[in-house]
DNA sequence: CGCTCTGTAGACCATGTGGTCCAACCTGTT
DNA sequence: AACAGGTTGGACCACATGGTCTACAGAGCG
């Protein structure tokens, strides 16, 4: 984390720096963002920025941890006492998050070269995991409801099935609207009508279908 | 490409230098990979390197092509003619190609990234596209066949689909599968049968279902 | 004024990068 | 023996990297 003065530093400073991080992480893998070509986009200089920061890991987990925070909350749910019951709560969470990552592109596309990173880069990990156990926690209870109420199959292993159901919304997300679209209402409620549609097809039991 | 010398160069620089640069590629996103250290674990020296190939892109879009060629080639089908004939040429390839995946996985990773680095690097983009334009046609062949007989459904744009019965495939692979696994024939088996009864449940068309 | 404390600038450093260049080395031929 | 051609080693280059360090500016205060 950065040292505690960056929370009262110049608001301008502040704001330069996280916005020319954001955009250096966004476009390149996390070993090919400079930290030089940040600090010159932003206007800050070095000793500015090492005044705040340990170092170039530092500022990825501080804007990582800022960025994917919102992404990662699901807020409340009611426990879902019926397939159907599940899967609109399900449609309900689905669709706040894309209108998160049609409004943040660039945030999200930062957020998954950082994240892509964690794997191997310790350090980075160590800073960033345990702040996401929370929002975890709380989806795979949602889940866990899911498979109780007979709404999700229970022969893949659930966080394998999670995944499985995040990499088709994005596929088909990045597949359908290039880069720099800005879905309206409707293909909004569209695109999640179809993924949901999709994840009742994937998370359906093996052998009986969805009553 | 690299310089035709290279085809005719001694065996075993030839073997060490791809074995090299594909573990430097599969551990490393494109940009991060570093020539030298290439270089230094298959003991080639600079000067024998630039003798043979331009450049480190020249390096990566020979290596792309000489791993990716096997993967993308998918071989002669029979034209299907009901559903169940396209579902069971697609069982067929898309077993063959698991078999491929999982006895080179590293060879893989090393595609996989390179292929992403595809997306920015308009050099590497331009000497590594027009290759693979035939299999990519002929898969497109065997989907068309397949929405033409029923079996897929209409509704999505076929890249769209083709991409996302990809991405399936690699999520569930990766999240079952630790890095080092190797699969025994079972596995490769029940897979393969779980993957393909999820393209199936994906590409059935909205309304009716698969008959 | 002079002192301290917070913040800033940017020269500087060691290291790593992709790429160039040339002297030397082998091997075959005359 | 002398030459020629295809190879190789590796010193060297300009530049970019993340990170350190020192000098200094300005504000608050006695």
């Amino acid at each position: 984390m950065p040292r505690p003065r960056f929370a009262t530093a110049d608001a301008a400073l502040r704001q330069n720096l996280l916005d020319a991080a954001r955009d250096e992480f966004a476009s390149k893998p996390y070993e090919a963002a400079s930290l030089n070509r940040i600090l010159l986009a932003a206007g800050v200089s070095k000793g500015s920025f090492y005044y705040y920061f340990d170092d170039k890991t530092d500022l990825a987990a501080t804007l990582f941890l800022e960025l994917a925070k919102p992404m990662a909350t699901i807020g409340e749910f009611e426990r879902p006492s019926s397939p159907a019951a599940f899967w609109a709560e399900m449609h309900r969470i689905s669709y706040a998050r894309l209108k998160d990552i049609e409004s943040m592109r660039t945030e999200y596309e930062c957020v998954m070269r950082i994240a892509s990173a964690i794997a191997t880069d310790e350090a980075l990990r160590d800073r960033v995991m345990p702040m996401f156990a929370p929002g975890r926690a709380k989806m795979m209870e949602l889940l866990q409801a899911g498979v109780d109420v007979g709404a999700l199959r229970s022969d893949l292993p659930m966080p394998a099935l999670m995944q499985l159901l995040q990499d088709v919304k994005m596929s088909l997300f990045k597949s359908l609207y290039p880069a720099d679209h800005v879905l309206s209402e409707a293909e909004l409620r569209s695109f999640t009508d179809l993924v949901i549609d999709l994840a009742k097809r994937i998370s359906a039991s093996p052998k009986g279908g969805t009553p």
